[in-house]
DNA sequence: GCCAACGTTGGC
DNA sequence: GCCAACGTTGGC
């Protein structure tokens, strides 16, 4: 079991959308980073990851699992060779954990989230997972 | 193959 | 709205 985050502009996909959408999940499109998609061809279904509202809101939401392993990403120019894969919402958590709330911790100063802000989908340590869930209310 | 210019993302 | 970080592009 790996652990990641994912970004999402509420403008353009939230958790309220994400939670809609229901068990089967959703198409996670529109990554055109090679490091990002490198971090989903590793995804397997059954991960866990975080849902985060960057721009807006700025904090985790909630918590999703990958329910389809990578594949090709329908909304791509056909010979490019990016990937999407399919996640869906598990539940929320109960007290959202802002930006800054992860920056005022010292033991999450290295997560990826911080340390690489630009990039859309990070992985999370167990470890991390575990303190972020706590801070979650969880 | 290097590096400057430029575009995009995301926090503030 | 601005700026820093960083990825990509294009000239040499």
């Amino acid at each position: 079991m790996q652990y990641w985050l994912i970004k999402s502009e509420p403008d353009a996909w939230s958790w309220d959308e994400q939670k809609a959408a229901g068990a089967k999940g959703t198409e996670w499109t529109g990554i055109r980073n090679h490091t990002a998609k490198l971090n989903m061809m590793k995804m397997k279904k059954g991960d866990r990851a975080f849902f985060y509202h960057s721009n807006i809101g700025k904090e985790i939401v909630g918590i999703a699992e990958i329910v389809k392993e990578h594949h090709p990403d329908p909304t791509a120019e056909p010979g490019t060779p990016w990937v999407c894969v399919d996640v869906k919402a598990v539940q929320d958590l109960p007290r959202p954990v802002s930006l800054a709330a992860i920056k005022a911790e010292p033991k999450l100063a290295d997560v990826a989230i911080i340390k690489q802000s630009r990039l859309s989908v990070p992985p999370i340590t167990a470890e991390e997972w575990k303190l972020l869930c706590k801070m979650g209310g969880l």
